[in-house]
DNA sequence: CCACAATTCAACAAAAATCAACAATCCTAT
DNA sequence: ATAGGATTGTTGATTTTTGTTGAATTGTGG
């Protein structure tokens, strides 16, 4: 292992994209070398490489979150349209953070009269755009690289609110234990949101049922029959029994 | 995969169509460029083409606040360009909603470490990417068409905080009356991030100066000796005793 | 409908980035 | 101190990307 390397996947995963050039500037060495200790980086797929430059692919949980919403992005998309046929005009929904829900509140545009409760600062001003939507911001003090809050008004507002759906996310899923995410405070805003929404809309693509567990990981609350599954390809047939009570869809 | 491909995303999607033209200049590359980085994204469906330009698949330009930050558009960039001058890496602003606003906040993704309060959410959520800030959403229910806040949470958060500047904007100058706009709850909002702030920042365009009082305004709080104004042209004479005491700045 | 301007496309030339091989340098264990 | 191994910079051939040119196409205003 170089003593470049971790200094060198630091500044890629930070910035998303950086030029070889520009990193052998940083690191005060040849673009050759840059090129010689990136190698193996590419090879275990920590990072990826285009011509001229060097792209994160690292685990999406910790990329920022405009490359993170570029990373599956079709796939995205694709389950993003799904959800949104799910929602009626005037309906209330609450949304949670992640890369899918900013799909989602793109495709959400095209829906009239909705009332929106999230604790993302970017589903928040997406949806507030839209002539004739209600939108809250649940939250005071953002998270610094997507622009979701986990604080303590985040709930208030949360708790204040009845809607007719949930959108939740996840980071990974595993056939034993379900839908997992890295961080409490992240089960915990889905547990509010949860508990106040009538039906649920899991959405995960295809990416999260191979994805392995590197980071230890919670599980979301378990989700009530008849909720919602939106996903973009077939699960493995090992989520069966997970999935049984689940309304699966995709496009 | 190209390493244009995320840059050109973006700002497509941003602004809803861009010409080909302007895109090239913004990444800096020929245009012949551009249509050769498209062409993969307009066949994956990411992009839509037309004579001269790129379209998002996902139209936003028609939307009232993106609309609106078209309007003069070089001006306010050029603007926000000398607004961020002002600024240094890890100080703290208040910044209020408004177009010029948003552009000010693309435009601080340069520096670094900032604590930011805003009742807007573009704004917030803009600044929330950046890794290293400090941001906090004031507010919780969002104006349905720049989603920006006036509630009393709103000021609840603002109360809390003591930055360094206020960004403040205006609807119309009047040489007698001064800066002008055209709800109460905007002056309010002004007041209180005035009163925790150092020094205020005044940003309009030039065609604030001349535009006539249509519907009825109401004065901006007056600014204190030393407070910046920033426009991209020089204002007509009969302002000069207006701004006196203030530090003009253009580009 | 025609002429004029702007945009696009294809092809080639120029520039930039990559790779492999080799020489110089650095580090370390004896 | 020094030999062996690893790391780094340099060079030149090769590949990829980019800019430019001129012809073809499309849009526009009479």
């Amino acid at each position: 292992m170089s003593k470049y390397e971790t200094t060198l996947l630091q500044t890629v995963d930070m910035r998303g994209t950086v030029s070889v050039q520009e990193l052998s500037r940083i690191l005060g060495v040849s673009d050759q070398t840059i090129r010689r200790v990136s190698r193996p980086l590419v090879d275990r797929g920590a990072l990826q490489k285009v011509h001229g430059a060097l792209v994160s692919t690292k685990s999406a949980a910790d990329l920022p979150y405009l490359a993170r919403m570029n990373l599956n992005r079709e796939a995205k998309v694709a389950i993003a349209e799904e959800v949104v046929k799910i929602i009626q005009d005037g309906d209330s929904i609450a949304i949670d953070t992640g890369s899918t829900s900013g799909f989602v509140a793109q495709a959400l545009r095209n829906r009239r009269e909705l009332t929106v409760v999230t604790n993302s600062a970017y589903v928040a001003s997406t949806l507030a755009m839209i002539p004739g939507n209600n939108v809250s911001m649940a939250g005071t003090q953002l998270r610094d690289h997507d622009g979701a809050s986990f604080d303590r008004s985040a709930f208030d507002v949360i708790e204040r609110m009845q809607v007719d759906y949930v959108l939740l996310s996840a980071s990974l899923v595993d056939a034993r234990k379900g839908f997992l995410v890295h961080e409490q405070c992240e089960v915990d805003i889905a547990s509010a949101m949860l508990a106040n929404a009538g039906r649920a809309i899991m959405a995960v693509d295809h990416s999260k049922f191979e994805r392995q567990l590197r980071k230890p990981a919670l599980r979301q609350p378990t989700l009530k029959p008849r909720d919602y599954l939106v996903t973009d390809r077939a699960p493995p047939e090992d989520f069966a029994e997970l999935f049984a009570d689940l309304d699966i869809r995709f496009p």
